[in-house]
DNA sequence: GCAAAAGTGTTCAATGTACACCCATGC
DNA sequence: GCATGGGTGTACATTGAACACTTTTGC
């Protein structure tokens, strides 16, 4: 077994999270050849030797999507010597939320990519390696993180209504909730500064805009089912 | 940089808990050798080639401490390039509960090693490495865990009183419960058995035994504060 | 009979939950 | 003037927090 390689390898794996038409979506990439040919994949790769692990994740990023500064989580580390054919590879799993609008995706002309592609993550195509395994573990953390802190704010535009909010809220618990307890909630908290603004394009009643204050970040959330 | 490795070697450590002498305490290993010569660590080891991530941990765990079947949960990946001096060590981390009666403590005859013992987890002495970092990241889990899931009962013994249990949690949590609040919780949580028999050895009160039922380890446990 | 730990309930405050109608706008 | 999403309050149930005295035993 692992004649190809006597040693560990060690990558990083990122599931990008993002809304995306109303949906949320995460961030892969079709497979150009064997293994899982036709698979979609999460981005990921090698760590460098003298590199730390967040920047590892940092710089897959920021190669796929070209967004910096955006929320990144340590997520789990899979290890299972069958995960990877022919090789043992370790992968520290991450975890992005970014902003869909900020996002320039490459395409770079690597012959053994064919696609980089959004996808819903309550719809996902065939997946390479463990790849759904560490999804669904990713999806739970999300909502872990989305009940005790204001993570959902990583998701949104600087400026966003209410209804934005709750509908980003609804997407990640894959469940409604109710607008007026919501929204009692989310001003009780004290993490939204409430502007003069208004949304303006849309052909009904202009909504309030709101942002985020910045240093809430740590901010606890007590549950929002 | 690294000029000794070529590779990253990869390891897993662990932070074993414990309820000794009325407090939290964790394993800890003195070196015998430097660098880091007399300095503490927790139990670790490599991480071999065909091994899943989970049996790494339980080998370590079981070569230190002669149990099995313990509770075990991976906690986080560390990688920083200057956590080892001359090569890249990334190492996952894990924490484990021991009941401390289980114990047999192996002393091995291993010239690399002084001492192995246990130490409060609030008066640590000096740790090598990253450890200490480690060992706050473990005991921030760890009360994260208290308060969702009944988790305290894997330090305890098969049968225990409620003051018992009070004390696991007030020793972890660092802070004092309230007596009726607390037993009110606990039975209300429909995760404890009575049983019939009462503490004989005190020369107090007898105190009723309870027991956990096995199968609500995964029962969410509302907050206790 | 006394020291020491076991055991037990009530009141109040805070938080969560269920629920329905009017408002402002563009067409 | 009507369709569409924006915006608002109250009543009730659940949960958490504070708090003190009686009971059982060994000595």
């Amino acid at each position: 077994m692992f004649q190809e390689t006597k040693t560990h390898e060690v990558t990083v794996d990122i599931v990008i999270f993002t809304i995306r038409k109303k949906k949320l979506e995460v961030l892969l990439i079709q497979r150009g050849y064997d293994p899982f040919k036709d698979k979609w994949a999460m981005p990921g790769g090698f760590i460098r030797l003298s590199e730390p692990l967040d920047d590892a994740a940092k710089r897959v990023l920021y190669e796929k999507t070209h967004v910096k500064d955006v929320y990144l989580e340590q997520l789990y580390t899979f290890g299972d010597p069958g995960r990877y054919p022919n090789a043992r590879v370790i992968t520290v799993s991450y975890f992005a939320l970014i902003r869909s609008d900020d996002i320039q995706l490459s395409h770079e002309s690597d012959v053994n990519i064919q696609q980089v592609n959004w996808h819903p993550v309550y719809s996902l195509p065939p997946l390479a390696y463990d790849h759904k395994e560490i999804i669904e573990h990713a999806l739970k953390r999300l909502r872990d993180r989305l009940e005790y802190t204001p993570i959902a704010f990583q998701l949104l535009p600087k400026k966003f209504t209410l209804t934005e909010l709750q509908k980003t809220y609804e997407m990640i618990l894959d469940k409604d909730l109710d607008k007026r307890n919501f929204r009692k909630k989310m001003i009780s908290l004290n993490i939204l500064n409430e502007s003069d603004e208004f949304t303006k394009l849309s052909s009904k009643r202009p909504a309030r805009l709101f942002s985020f204050i910045d240093d809430s970040m740590d901010t606890p959330i007590s549950s929002i089912l």
